[in-house]
DNA sequence: GCCAACGTTGGC
DNA sequence: GCCAACGTTGGC
């Protein structure tokens, strides 16, 4: 019962680092990819540490850490009609899209830019790193979660 | 704002 | 089941 490590993504426009410092914990609704789904719903644990990312920022960047809280129940956004992620397909009975909830456990000295990530020969393994990766939720290896956080203490 | 990469949809 | 059309992501 090895922790894992993952990698989120957020745009800093619809919630940010400093959203999720002022929170201190929230439900990471919205996931509307497969893949993404299927690790929050078949992996991610409770305890495990994730790097939140912003994308479609500038610079874009690793700028903290977290950790699931809670483990993968239905994404409610996905039943509310007025909500932008909603899903018609997505049933109660049957829900589709499933969500987890995260806590902060602290906002980086320093951010870690996407520029510097792939400057790293020992991150170059890295999903995010690779062509055309557009996952939101993706794991990393214990060594990539430690290095960056080296990084962002330099 | 552009556009490559990728996922999803829907006609057949 | 194929695949063209379309929508989205996300770096630049």
């Amino acid at each position: 019962m090895g922790k894992k490590y993952w990698l989120i993504k957020s745009e800093p426009n619809a919630y940010s680092i400093d959203d999720l410092v002022k929170d201190k914990r929230t439900h990471w609704d919205g996931v509307r990819n497969y893949q993404a789904r299927n690790f929050m719903r078949d992996e991610m644990k409770t305890g495990d540490k994730i790097l939140f990312y912003h994308s479609n920022a500038n610079p874009p960047a690793v700028v903290g850490v977290c950790e699931v809280v809670k483990e993968a129940y239905p994404d409610f956004t996905a039943f509310d009609s007025k909500d932008k992620h909603y899903d018609p397909k997505s049933k109660k009975e049957n829900p589709t899209w499933m969500m987890i909830d995260i806590q902060i456990i602290e906002k980086l000295n320093r951010p870690v830019t996407l520029e510097e990530i792939k400057q790293n020969p020992k991150l170059k393994n890295m999903r995010l790193v690779k062509r055309g990766n557009r996952l939101s939720v993706m794991p990393i290896e214990k060594t990539e979660f430690n290095e960056i956080l080296k990084m962002s203490n330099r």
